[in-house]
DNA sequence: TAAAAAAGACGACCGCGGTCGATTTTTTCT
DNA sequence: AGAAAAAATCGACCGCGGTCGTCTTTTTTA
């Protein structure tokens, strides 16, 4: 078995994104030349290449990491009982609070998951399948308490309430919204969008 | 009055736009260089950055007025009495057969305009408001009609119904919904979004 | 209408992202 | 252990987006 090897491609791969985040937080993503990061990481320019295949690659690696310790995390702490909208705001804003923290990486991210050149390869799609394997057992048993209309596919509810999601992240990348109030706007968001998922009942 | 200057310059420009149109669309943004674009428009490459500060820039300007005049098309042919889902199947699909006919420059403005680098320019919120000011008075008759509750703020609504647009071209561009099942999914997205917005009324 | 001033057009040049073949390091084979 | 094979590292190099000083064209001035 190939230890030492293994070993120090693990090593180099956590350096290039160690550094990563270091440049690209400090500099921003398009300011920070792969050179640069060479540099920091004390490696050739052309290794970094046989460890990404692209600049926004380094980016994505680390988003895609991030994301799923932050979806083990959650799964953890959350309790399915609370009410949805509390569920929903604490994974939304932990969510948030990350992209605020790592602006360009949420940025570069954003752009080639939302809107990307060409269609999502598996593998991606497979990231984003976990999220939603994440959230569809929370908005069942919320349609079990009668918080969410039964007949309503999950798909289109996972769907629905995804959309305020981006769109509050947009408001914010936009300048719309300052940071201090996208909680208050998320909620209002949310709320709304739930309050018309939910049984019809007389007010 | 400097008249022949000023024809020349609207010439130009136009010509820039033309064959940016014509090389973007065939061979795709990043694909065209700017070089060639200057050899298709007859001009040097130094000069199409005295009409655009950058490549970007030039997606920027041929959708910003592709924008403005689908706007004025819709509201010369739009009937605001007809059900409201009716009214945004109209305009929504209308903007989504742009896109899918202008691939490139769609991707391109939507990174822009939606998660940008920068919080945007008192302009270009212009170009977002002028589009605002075209669908509120919709909604505010939709109100009146009591197809949406009337006590939700214009500005909720319209942000709900933006959001789930946004959210179909990010499953189209994404590979998730393919291009004829468009229509399908946006009217079955919208048609919740509606109707969680409506009146509550017993079933 | 000729000279001065202003505006525009231009392409050599710069730094960057990404490639590729040469070189070094590690592993496998005998 | 030594040779052969495989894998990893590297930086010179390429084409591109974008800049800038120079040259050309138009407008203004007298």
């Amino acid at each position: 078995m190939s230890s030492v090897r293994e070993q120090h491609k693990i090593r180099t791969r956590r350096c290039i994104l160690d550094s990563a985040v270091k440049l690209f937080s400090k500099k921003g993503f398009e300011q920070t030349s792969i050179e640069e990061l060479a540099r920091e990481a004390g490696i050739g320019k052309g290794t970094i290449y046989s460890y990404f295949q692209t600049k926004r690659d380094i980016v994505k690696a680390f988003c895609d990491d991030q994301l799923e310790y932050a979806r083990s995390e959650l799964a953890a702490k959350s309790n399915p009982d609370t009410p949805l909208i509390e569920q929903l705001m604490i994974i939304f804003m932990a969510d948030f609070n990350y992209v605020t923290e790592h602006k360009e990486f949420g940025r570069v991210y954003l752009h080639e998951k939302v809107f990307p050149k060409d269609p999502l390869a598996e593998e991606d799609f497979q990231v984003q399948n976990d999220y939603f394997d994440m959230l569809y057992p929370i908005y069942r048993r919320a349609q079990e308490r009668g918080e969410l209309r039964s007949e309503l596919e999950l798909l289109h509810i996972a769907g629905h309430i995804y959309a305020i999601y981006l769109l509050m992240l947009s408001c914010w990348y936009t300048g719309m919204i300052p940071t201090e109030q996208i909680g208050e706007a998320m909620e209002t968001m949310l709320t709304q969008t739930i309050d018309g998922l939910k049984p019809q009942q007389i007010r």
